[in-house]
RNA sequence: GGACGGGUGGGUGAGUGGCUAAAACCAGCAGACUGUAAAUCUGCCGCUCCUUGCGGGCUACGAAGGUUCGAAUCCUUCCCCGUCCA
């Protein structure tokens, strides 16, 4: 990275699902010049397009998006994957002159652009086969226990019962040869040459789940059954990453026979409810946002906003 | 009118004399989370008080009475709900 870049505007726009975060990101790229780069695990696919509430063209109105249909369904998303395109695309907006605005649903993925990774090796597929032969060889506890061999520290802070996590921590003892925590605290090289303005929205909780409620009879009307059902004739794998997705894992159930769409519909909107909910955990930790207690289509909060952004010096 | 079965905390639902403010699950709330993150995991979850302790008080298993040292659990009556018979 270059070290004489000037500072330049990075506008990032946080918020729980449904809570109008594209709009506003199109709202504040057509009023300051910007282009709208999405920082979300689940728009990178192709073909995923209603459930996982991608805007439509026109909804884009001719604003280009960045890091959205960029993965086909075959392929895994990561968050260093995700920030390695991101810092590509913010190498363009920075030649052109463009004004990057994030709407960011996937906290890891954020923090991971702007805070950097630790110099962690990637996940190794046959590690993690082997280390889950031994989890089911073993009584409940095994893999913590190794990791609390491995690295104390580490297994002080995961749970025995989270799998994931722990073969993630034992992954990187293993093939670093070093303890987890150790590897870490080496640090991670934060987003240099941009001055970040983050913007936050937060919905009442209540209009929150009325919103997200609403929003997947939408979907289901605009043909989301459909959309499910020509991925899974296309040849697409039903294992396929996405296929996990809220929604798509729902609605691929229906067309299995294996439940009935009515059941369905609730099940997504729980599961969607929960989601924001994480998601506002996630982002109440994060630092220096401006929040805004309302939706991003909105008018009166979108004037708020352009309103904090030019005090801020921007437009 | 009669015969059974049942009424439990926001929901489903266990519990048949003390270990029960009441399993479990769901919902809800709060939280953690550096490459699966729309994932994964943790805590709380009747009310209340304080010297926050495996602490105290109060209220609670349809209602009211009763038996008992002690009842969600046993008895009586009543009220609801379901099924069946008339």
């Amino acid at each position: 990275m270059s070290k004489n870049k000037t500072l330049l505007p990075l506008v990032v726009v946080v918020g729980p699902t449904a809570s109008g975060k594209s709009t506003l990101g199109v709202k504040l790229a057509e009023r300051l010049g910007g282009e709208v780069v999405v920082c979300d695990s689940t728009q990178l696919y192709c073909g995923f397009d209603i459930g996982t509430a991608k805007p439509s063209p026109s909804e884009r109105r001719g604003i280009p998006h960045h890091l959205m249909d960029v993965l086909s369904p075959q392929e895994e998303a990561t968050a260093g994957r995700h920030r390695q395109l991101a810092l590509t695309v913010l190498d363009g907006l920075r030649q052109r002159n463009r004004l990057p605005i994030f709407t960011a649903g996937t906290g890891l993925y954020l923090r991971a652009l702007l805070e950097g990774l630790a110099d962690v090796p990637q996940r190794s597929e046959e590690l993690r086969e082997r280390l889950r032969a031994s989890v089911e060889a073993h009584p409940p506890g095994h893999l913590h226990r190794i990791l609390k061999r491995l690295d104390p520290e580490a297994a002080k802070k995961i749970a025995p019962a989270d799998e994931q996590k722990l073969i993630r921590a034992v992954e990187v003892c293993v093939l670093t040869r070093k303890p987890v925590s150790e590897v870490l605290r080496a640090g991670r090289t934060a987003l240099e040459a941009w001055h970040v303005l983050k913007v936050g929205l937060m919905p009442p909780r209540e209009k929150l789940n009325e919103r997200i409620h609403s929003r997947i009879d939408t979907m289901l009307e605009q043909g989301w059954m459909r959309e499910v059902q020509a991925l899974l004739d296309s040849g697409l794998s039903e294992d396929s990453k996405p296929f996990d997705f809220i929604g798509y894992r729902e609605l691929r159930a229906v067309l299995c026979g294996e439940i009935r769409l009515e059941a369905a519909r609730e099940a997504i909107q729980q599961a969607t409810r929960r989601y924001a909910k994480r998601q506002l955990t996630w982002f109440r930790r994060e630092q220096g946002v401006r929040w805004f207690s309302g939706f991003g289509d909105d008018v009166a909060v979108q004037a708020g906003i352009l309103e904090w952004l030019h005090i801020q010096g921007l437009g």
